[in-house]
DNA sequence: CGAGCGTTTGAACAGCGTCAAAACAAGTGG
DNA sequence: CCACTTGTTTTGACGCTGTTCAAACGCTCG
């Protein structure tokens, strides 16, 4: 991974330009001020973003590939808590060290601004304050929904729910995921041996198809959708 | 439950006047204008604050007493994302709707503001906007360890986590439950026979004691703590 | 072609859920 | 003050879902 810093200065400069602009009704301040800031930087597969404990320096955004947040506990035992796909954004936490790890699942491109200017830039530009909100409010949603799938749910509607997700995320029904069983598992509170096997499960029941392990093709949306409720 | 609606141009009347208090170094603008502003209501045991898809009209501070946060299922199966005590402050949701219901545990003396003249306040406040932003990613948090527990836990490290938190956030390690073991058991993803045994296993084995089901105290925190990990 | 992962599959096991009953607590009315 | 009711908690027996351990299979990439 290389990388050029960002300015400070330069943040706050774009932020007052774009003043008037966005009170002609832009609809998106933090797309339009930070993100024309940001450097994008490339990541191997399984290569750290940022590690536990690792100060908090940047906001990022996913442009291509696929990022696992994850808890790692001593022996071994990790949590992915969500998978961030392009147009997703993460790095957002409370205080100036992470309390989770992030890693890319796959090849990358991320976008990274910095924290600083970008906090700065919400103290003066209400809209940037507004939209970190937002975001912040949306991924603790997300969170939300998964402690229901993690608490109240079988192996088989978690694989189920899973796949839907990930398909209305992407925006498609053939699924080449990027993420190997383990990660799936450990996303899902499963084995990786539990995934395979509910996958196996749910092609003989013709709710999916498997062209390679990797490749899923969701043949009955609707009715994947009742075994995940 | 009774109550007297709160004023958006009150709100926005004391946030004008507030600023230069603010600007002197206040520490909590949300307390010094939002709250002096808030009308406290009381709501019985089991009661409920809002449902799921009500419009989300108040942001809500607990003054007294626990509150639950939760998630039905059709068939009954309830997961409970959160406990919130006196100091924690909720229904602050993205959208109009609310996602989740909040139930009243034990009977509770809540404040409630008005969510539009919050939001309104925090377009022209900075502070007020930031401050809301910190309680999102407070909450945030919590739930991505709320996560890490549903999914990698045991029932034993779940039941030890859950004591230990709960301690930490009133301050005491005598505590007073203030749940049903149903409540907890969809609080960690358990049925309330195995919260039952775990309990009694953890005081047969002295980590814990039982004065009555409701009354426990914590003999061994930090081996709790390794039992948690 | 062979080495190294990732995936699938199998068999035995264990932790937790389910069902059922009993013990306990708290409130109600006689 | 006691009998009765209702809801919560504890305890037991049993079974199922998902884990663990192990082996075979199949990609992908030197």
């Amino acid at each position: 991974m290389t990388m050029s810093v960002i300015n400070v200065d330069q943040l706050l400069a774009r932020a007052t330009h774009s003043r008037p602009y966005l009170e002609a009704g832009a609809q998106d301040p933090l797309q339009n001020t930070i993100e024309a800031t940001g450097e994008t930087v490339s990541f191997d597969p399984n290569e750290e973003i940022y590690a536990e404990e690792d100060l908090s320096l940047y906001l990022y955004k996913v442009r291509k590939g696929t990022v696992r947040i994850c808890r790692l506990l001593e022996d071994g035992r990790r949590q992915i808590s969500a998978f961030l796909v392009p147009g997703d954004m993460f790095g957002l936490e409370l205080g100036d060290c992470h309390s989770f790890s992030a890693e890319a699942v796959e090849a990358c491109e991320i976008s990274m601004f910095d924290r600083r200017g970008v906090q700065a830039l919400a103290q003066i530009n209400n809209s940037v304050a507004m939209r970190l909100w937002e975001l912040t409010a949306q991924s603790g949603r997300r969170l939300q929904e998964h402690i229901l799938l993690l608490g109240r749910m079988t192996a088989k509607a978690k694989v189920a729910t899973f796949l839907l997700s990930l398909a209305d995320r992407i925006g498609v029904t053939e699924l080449r995921l990027a993420m190997a069983r383990h990660d799936i598992g450990d996303h899902l509170g499963l084995t990786l041996e539990t995934v395979s096997r509910t996958l196996t499960q749910l092609e003989n029941e013709g709710f999916i198809r498997m062209r390679g392990a990797r490749a899923i093709d969701i043949m009955n949306s609707s009715a994947l959708k009742r075994l995940a409720a």
